[in-house]
DNA sequence: ACTTGACCTTGACGTTACGTAAAGGTTTAC
DNA sequence: GTAAACCTTTACGTAACGTCAAGGTCAAGT
């Protein structure tokens, strides 16, 4: 049987542009050329072309395959021992690699959950100022000067101690506030819960408690991304979730 | 700080045609460049070419380091899970690939031992054909033609079990003569024992046992590259030691 | 002032195993 | 006779540089 390059190609499932530059490179050359310069392939090389294939598909590189085939006393299994030897290595690479891509990520991470609590202190910061842009007239209407600058220095003058109360407040409204979305129900206790643990929060920041600025806050929360990101941590719609308690909470 | 092309170069332990690459892909613009067409680099380059560094010992490519750190919305932890997923998918073909590699090393190995074996076969047959050569005249004048030609019908006409019986005294023969070969002592007894292994395992081939012929056959092993290549699967120079002893054992 | 040696520049080829045109000749089928 | 399907060679592109080559610049020593 006689073969042209696109016959053979089909054959074995390669390219003519293959098959092109296999005789290039001398690695497999046609039985012979007709007349009109076509490469004419026969029995030989489709069984040379299979061995080709064969070391191939084992990643074995052009040049390696040359040598084996073109050498007389060729140890096959010495080099596939070879080659096998090479993989090993380059697996091995590999595998460092993956280990420190871990690294990185989990580095990342944790640098990425730090300067989002340092971000989030900030956003505390812009709570408190809101709070006393949009309420603040009224407060001071209410309850006077002093009161309002007293409790705006609150935040700024928490000790330590108070500091990690508030955190473990906030780890719990956390908790509380995932599982109130199994509930899937913010009406629902452990929802309304939540909603009062963010209140008794809210308390260690304002002074002058208000249902309406509760209410507008977990409007603003579900509003600002920088709110909704933090809180989606908990779970996605987490955010949303919290706000409608907290409306059915404060009626 | 500034720094020419070498100077960053050892700085970060990368060569200058590699900055002077970054620089033709757009990955490392220099901060300037001076009167005399030097790249200048300042303190902003040599972090982003840490960062680069970063990446690019993680597997990263450069056009993708590049899109990474020019992105303004980049999500780096993003970017190296993915990463990390390619690196996974590329460990899962090596597998495979160490896997098919192993898978074939021991299929030839299989296929070698076994032609080798064949080989060996016809080598018995060549063995026998060559004592007839060298000795069947003198055999025959001896013990007339009769004796001579049930000799040679012999090796055909063995049974099954007899065949096995010589294999079992070859593999006995390898062991022996491998632990032989551990003395160093081609005089000693362990080696003795095997010449004397080999003699009875020759008398299953001829019919008249004689030294000078087991010594010529000895000779003949060590001469000829398919003896010694089977005999020498044992250790490197099985087959001169086996022929040394055999010259002893026959004094 | 001159030279030497260390530095810098751009340009260009080589690396692997082909993919993908382009430009042009051949064969086959209608 | 012609169009479609084949074949050919030539050559550029790929990733990330290494390695010359040819030539300009700078600091130091004579």
């Amino acid at each position: 049987m006689e073969y042209t390059v696109q016959k053979l190609g089909q054959l074995a499932g390669i390219s003519t542009r293959t098959l092109r530059y296999y005789d290039e490179i001398g690695l497999l050359k046609p039985a012979h050329i007709n007349s009109s310069g076509y490469r004419i392939y026969g029995a030989a090389e489709v069984d040379r072309l299979q061995q080709i294939m064969f070391y191939r598909e084992l990643g074995v590189n052009l040049d390696s395959i040359k040598d084996m085939m073109t050498s007389p006393t060729f140890d096959g299994t010495k080099a596939l021992r070879d080659h096998r030897e090479k993989l090993l290595e380059k697996r091995a690479q590999l595998d460092a690699l993956i280990n420190n891509v871990d690294k990185s990520i989990s580095q990342t991470e944790r640098k990425m959950s730090m300067s989002d609590k340092e971000k989030f202190e900030g956003f505390k910061q812009i709570l408190v100022d809101n709070n006393e842009q949009k309420y603040g007239k009224e407060i001071r209407q209410k309850y006077g000067e002093d009161t309002v600058n007293a409790s705006n220095a609150k935040v700024k003058g928490m000790t330590e101690e108070q500091y990690a109360d508030v955190q473990k407040l906030e780890d719990q409204l956390f908790i509380n506030l995932k599982a109130a979305m199994e509930t899937g129900d913010p009406a629902g206790e452990l929802a309304q819960q939540a909603a009062d643990l963010h209140k008794q929060w809210l308390c260690f920041y304002w002074d002058h408690y208000s249902k309406e600025a509760h209410a507008g806050l977990a409007e603003m929360y579900a509003a600002d991304e920088r709110f909704t990101a933090y809180y989606d941590k908990v779970q996605p719609g987490a955010t949303e979730f919290l706000r409608d308690a907290i409306i059915i909470y404060i009626k």
